[in-house]
DNA sequence: CTGGGGATGGGGCCC
DNA sequence: GGGGCCCCATCCCCA
């Protein structure tokens, strides 16, 4: 088998790649890729909100891309604490867009998959607040008994996931400047930009198409080229994917079952169609 | 209502 | 980094 691609896992659960993505915004500032890219303003339901005194910058129209976020940096914890002190789980992020000094990023966190169960070293800032965290924990600890040391550690280690959580969703960095889509590579967008655009002209009819193999495709609805054979019936097929589709009626298992009636279909879109006819009401 | 074909979209992987 | 290819998914339409 020359493609590992035939192996696929839940497509509705896509995990960017933030090894990858980490790279690519370590070098945004100076890599050709990136040049002519802009630093938008956080969008209000993707980042925390801007301050006052750091009014959102106008998007530069002529721009494709966006780079959303700058590498995120987090708050010394003396900056963190200000004058007044700070609840130690008060969540605190920022970058150079504040004008404040960068402190050590997080470059362990940066792989999801890790996160639920091997947790990256805590440095620096992070590490100073964490331990805050474990002071205030012991101070309950002392005071109020296991039970509640154990509550407040929990509660740090709460903070502190949420805190991982908010930063890892600020990694998805690269956002359409069509539909605010978010991607977390470059090429990943700009493959999506495609769908915008749509640089793929038929000749015959004019019909755009995003990628060039989806106007080859088309073309063979006009040409009526059918390159794809079925081996038990001999039907021929312009699309792959519709082969595919059709030896599953040739398949004597059907892979789609409701779980009401326990009736199967060789197509989820026909199990779909059969579960919102009403037969199962569920539960 | 069901089965199935046609057409297309979009992300991932390899070269 | 881009192109080509593959996959899955989805929508539409018709029998």
């Amino acid at each position: 088998m020359p493609r590992s691609f035939l192996v696929k896992t839940h497509s509705g659960h896509r995990v960017p790649n933030y090894g990858q993505l980490e790279t690519q915004r370590e070098t945004s500032g100076s890599c050709s890729a990136c040049r002519g890219l802009v630093v938008p303003p956080i969008l209000p339901d993707k980042a925390a909100p801007s301050t006052p005194s750091d009014p959102p910058q106008p998007r530069d129209l002529t721009s494709i891309v966006t780079h959303a976020l700058p590498p995120p940096t987090f708050l010394c914890h003396e900056e963190a604490q200000g004058a007044s002190g700070p609840d130690p789980l008060e969540v605190s992020q920022a970058g150079p867009r504040a004008g404040r000094a960068p402190c050590t990023p997080l470059r362990d966190s940066l792989n999801p998959l890790n996160l639920p169960t091997r947790w990256p070293p805590i440095l620096g800032a992070d590490r100073a607040q964490a331990l805050g965290c474990l002071r205030g924990a012991e101070r309950a600890h002392g005071a109020l008994g296991g039970c509640q040391y154990h509550k407040a550690f929990h509660a740090a280690s709460l903070a502190r996931r949420q805190q991982l959580h908010h930063h890892l969703q600020a990694q998805r960095c690269f956002t359409c400047k069509f539909c605010d889509k978010d991607y977390g590579s470059l090429g990943a967008l700009k493959m999506h930009i495609r769908t915008h655009t749509l640089p793929c002209l038929c000749a015959i009819c004019g019909k755009a198409f995003s990628r060039p193999w989806l106007l080859q495709g088309h073309i063979r609805t006009h040409t009526g080229e059918k390159p794809y054979t079925c081996p038990h019936c001999s039907r021929a097929f312009a699309d792959r994917s519709n082969l595919r589709a059709h030896l599953h009626t040739h398949s004597a298992t059907k892979r789609y079952q409701c779980k009401g009636c326990s009736k199967t279909f060789s197509r989820v879109a026909l199990l779909a169609r059969h579960e919102e006819s009403g037969c199962c009401p569920g539960p």
